[in-house]
DNA sequence: CGCCAGGCTTCTA
DNA sequence: TAGAAGCATGGC
């Protein structure tokens, strides 16, 4: 049985195709530069090109066919109510991407990177995520957040949840020698603790302004500016930050002479990941 | 093997 | 108060 149901304020429909739902005129939507450009880290794509992953106590495969996404085993509701909020389909990312590519260099960029949407991510797992990344690479990352998961989450059918602050917070450095991360153990352990006891309440910081939300994030041990930025653009949907590292701090030097340009500020996080995409990828050769 | 990784805390001058 | 050292671990 097919069925196809046109969506408000997008060129996009979907269409029931048994039991897997496919999205239609995603337009220049990205799905593996999205997944596999650093924001999530509990994205794998299979020998069959598809991507599977899990989101909250969701399990999905997902794949790309042109402009074309397939969500298996999905419902209409389900994608309504979960995947289309978390990969940001609300957006409207042309538009941005035209406004960017009124810039020279911004225009080359989105060029580039312009296929990629921020995720809504679980504020909490970002946080954790975040924290976990700090001074490591991205493969090493992924390794310790799937055994985090494994040991600490809940299992559910195709794979682990990620672990609840609450279920990390009375855990000891010990419990998480298995998981090796490090010196980062005792930094995630203070975030779980204060998320858990309220000294963070994570469902505040998207409305609240920006500078007491960074300090909030920066009172947990181990959470400086960058992993703060990083959890609240991708854990709170706060497009209006900017985490700094080391490759967008190169990036903004040579391709920006140190500054952001103004027609970017409003959508800095977005503009932050093209970058970082960008420069990853290109290595900066220019 | 040595360098470095989506940094941050702590020590030092 | 700025700048360097130290931190666990392993990918490349």
């Amino acid at each position: 049985m097919t069925r196809v149901i046109p969506m408000i304020l997008e060129k996009s429909s979907l269409e029931q195709r048994g039991t897997n739902l496919i999205l239609h005129g995603t337009g220049r939507f990205d799905l593996d530069a999205t997944l596999d450009c650093g924001q999530a880290f509990r994205w794998k794509k299979g020998g069959d090109e598809k991507w599977r992953g899990i989101v909250g106590r969701h399990a999905l495969c997902v794949w790309q066919h042109g402009d074309s996404v397939v969500f298996e085993n999905t419902s209409a509701e389900q994608f309504r109510t979960v995947w289309q909020p978390y990969f940001d389909w609300e957006r409207d990312y042309d538009t941005i991407n035209k406004v960017l590519s009124c810039h020279p260099v911004l225009s080359e960029i989105v060029a580039f990177s312009g296929g990629i949407h921020i995720l809504r991510q679980e504020p909490w797992e970002a946080l954790c995520s975040f924290i976990l990344s700090q001074n490591n690479n991205i493969p090493r990352i992924k390794g310790i957040i799937d055994r985090l998961c494994q040991q600490f989450g809940s299992p559910i059918e195709g794979g682990y949840t990620f672990p609840t602050a609450h279920d990390l917070a009375k855990r000891t450095v010990g419990d998480l020698s298995p998981i090796r991360c490090g010196f980062r153990a005792k930094y995630v352990l203070d975030a779980a603790e204060k998320v858990s006891d309220g000294r963070i309440n994570l469902s505040a910081l998207p409305s609240m302004p920006l500078d007491r939300a960074l300090e909030c994030m920066q009172t947990v041990n181990g959470v400086g500016p960058k992993v703060a930025n990083c959890a609240l653009l991708y854990g709170c949907g706060r497009i209006d930050c900017f985490p700094v590292d080391v490759w967008i701090r190169r990036a903004m030097d040579i391709l920006f002479d140190g500054k952001l340009p103004a027609v970017a500020e409003p959508y800095a996080g977005i503009v932050q990941q093209y970058i970082f995409h960008y420069a990853r990828m290109t290595k900066l050769n220019i």
